[in-house]
Order: C-alpha cells, then sequence, then structure tokens
DNA sequence: GTCTATATACCGATAGAC
DNA sequence: GTCTATCGGTATATAGAC
C-alpha cells in the first residue's frame, strides 16, 4: 500500500495520527481538514504535506493503523476454552468491552460502511476482519450446525455494535436508562438473547 | 419548528427536499455543498437561499420530511391481529422491508446516531420512533415479561439495520453471497434468531 | 523537517436587478 | 421568485527559504 513519499520519522509520524483519528472519528473525512489536524498536532499544514502527499492518503492511514491496532486485540478474544456456551458469552464480553473501550475504532467502522469505496471496505474485511469473523463462524457451527453460519456471526456482531450506536438516542427513547448503555449489560443481555431466544430471555 | 422565513410554495419546496435528501444521504451533511444542492434542483443558490435561510436549516427539514415520511409507514407495521410469534414474524418482515426499500432514511438516521446532537436525536425519537418503539416495548413484554424490554427491543431493531448496514461490506467476509442481502431472507433468520435463540436456529 | 507565503478553487451567504 | 455578481473566508495543495 501507498506510504509517503518522503522519509518520515515514526514519532512524528505516529503523532500526526494519534491527532488525526479521533478527529476524523468525531467528524468524519469531509468534516475534518488539513488545517484542523495540523493545529491539533501543532505543526504546520506544509508540514503536513511533507509526511502526507494529501488528505486522502492521510485519511487512509488513519483508518489502516486503527484497525490495524484493534485487530491485534481482537484476535487474543476468540478460541478461549470451555464449553461452546463459555466461549460465546466469553467472546460476547470481551467484544464488547473492546468496541466500547474507545469509540474511534467503532465510529470509524460505522462511517466505512456508510462511506467506504469497495477498495477500504476490501481491505477492512481482510485485515482486519477475516480471521475473527472465521472464528466467530467455526463457533457458530459448532454451536447450530444447520445454521447459515455467516447471517449468524453479523448478528452477533450486530447485537453488539448497535447497541453502542444507539448509545446517543437511547435515553430518549422509552425505558432507555444510563446503565443500558454499561458494555457489562449489554454483554449480557446480548449472550442471554443468543442462548434462549427472546421467549426465554431473563429467566 | 423553524420554517423559511419566506413565503414559498409547497411544490417548490418539496422539489428542493426531493434532491436535497438524497445527496445528504450519501455524502453527509459537511459533504454536500448548497451549490451541489442548488445544481441537481436547476436552481441558483441564491434561490435556494431565498427558500433556505441557511444550510444548516435545509439539512434539517430534509431529516424532518424523510423521517416524517418513515414515522407515517411505520406506524402500520405494528399492532397486528395474530399470535405473538406471528405478530413478531410480521413486524420484523414488514421493518425489514421498509428499511430496505430506500436506503436514504436508513442512511440518514445512521448519519444521524453518529453525528446528531441532542436536540436532533431528541426530535428523532419523540416524532419518528417512540409510537413503534412503545408497540416493540409490549410485543417484548407479552412475549417475555421477565426481560428488559428496552434492550431487547433495541436488540430486534438492531439486529435488522445491521444486517443492512453490513450490505456494502458483506461480500468480503467469508460466507457472504448476495442473497444474504435479501429483505426476505434478513426477515427469516432475524426472526428465527429471536424465536428459539442461536442453538435451534435452522430447525 | 519545518516554516511563511501563496496559488487556486470552493465554501456559505448576501446585494440588488428584474 | 429567480437571477448574476460578488464578498469574505476557508479548502487543498504547493513553492521555496532556512
Amino acid at each position: 500500500m501507498a506510504r509517503a513519499k518522503f522519509s518520515t520519522s515514526p514519532e512524528a509520524l505516529n503523532a500526526i495520527l494519534r491527532e488525526a483519528i479521533p478527529l476524523f472519528s468525531q467528524s468524519g473525512f469531509s468534516g475534518v481538514s488539513m488545517r484542523h489536524v495540523a493545529k491539533a498536532v501543532g505543526i504546520s499544514v506544509a508540514t503536513l504535506y511533507h509526511h502526507f502527499p494529501n488528505k486522502q492518503n492521510l485519511y487512509l492511514r488513519c483508518i489502516e493503523e486503527a484497525f490495524a491496532v484493534k485487530a491485534e486485540g481482537l484476535s487474543e478474544v476468540l478460541s478461549q476454552p470451555g464449553t461452546l456456551e463459555e466461549q460465546l458469552q466469553l467472546f460476547i464480553q470481551r467484544f464488547t468491552n473492546l468496541m466500547s473501550e474507545d469509540s474511534h475504532f467503532r465510529r470509524l467502522l460505522q462511517r466505512e460502511l456508510l462511506d467506504g469505496d469497495e477498495t477500504r471496505l476490501r481491505v477492512l474485511a481482510r485485515d482486519v476482519f477475516q480471521t475473527q469473523f472465521k472464528g466467530i463462524i467455526d463457533l457458530v457451527n459448532r454451536l447450530a450446525p444447520q445454521c447459515d453460519s455467516h447471517l449468524m456471526a453479523i448478528s452477533v456482531v450486530g447485537l453488539v455494535l448497535f447497541h453502542l450506536e444507539s448509545t446517543p438516542i437511547r435515553q430518549f427513547l422509552p425505558g432507555g436508562r444510563a446503565e443500558h448503555n454499561d458494555p457489562e449489560i449489554i454483554a449480557t443481555h446480548v449472550t442471554q438473547l443468543l442462548m434462549k431466544g427472546v421467549f426465554k430471555c431473563g429467566d
């Protein structure tokens, strides 16, 4: 993949990415200017352009960086010992915590699902999610061999992500309370729902 | 709520909203300029400013319009006859179709969940979702009186929405096939998962 | 590697003629 | 109600000195 065309120290580069990732996560590609990033880092716009050929490349490097860091964390979440139920429970718990910890990755992911072109989504699927997604599919296949494992894996991930995604509107919806945003509560609910279905949930 | 401060024929106004809604849905608030909207409608920027005092107001009117239209459609989706299982199945089926039909509403909703301020989210929750959400909660309360109905209602909505949201990346994930984007397939899967849980899914 | 200065284009918004 | 013309500001991006 294309890197900066100038030699750049890793420290300077990381300092830029560290400031730019939260900005893009918060306001999206077109909501952040090179001036904003430069000011946040404490350098001039020209210096920023010395490290990155253009804004598009800076943005790509940001999501590459944010997603690469998260792919590492995700790789420790799966393939645990225990019964299938325990493995599912543990995965959901850790996945919920991981996604809840920093919202930057989750927001960038959701922005990419809205705005990412084919190339970027392909990279995202291959480099970040493929290994973990296969792990979920394996687990699902052992839990329910006769179901469509792809649909089920999307459901598992989606249940967790949507509960986090709906955090800002939850308090305005009927029954919404602050504790519903607690990752532990979310993980418990999602696990119960998956294990028992809606009928026996809460037993 | 604030309307245009000039008298404007409803037809001219609707023509603008009809063009602006897809643009904001596609590229977001900061990704669309007043020049883009004016060109799409076939009028000048000055004329656009004659109908709307500023860009913020135009955007708000767009989401008001898109969400108001959808709130009508949603009101027919709930409170159907039949057993609880049939009611849940029918709701999921219709809700999936409704969200799948036009992506503009769904994308604007997801952009609001990312970028909407408190005022806009409060309006969205009250004017668009409150009635329907209460309906889902009622249904859930009858299905599983002992569970947290708010969490469960979010899960039901989230399962459907995330399957649609992940459409662009699905083909790059293991096991992803084009038919997985079919609203009927999604609705069937979500219904089964909710009814039976992951263990008995696919039976 | 970092800067100031600048080129060029686009942005939101308005003035004023018709 | 629609237009052309324009204002002041900001956008991305570059030139060239140090």
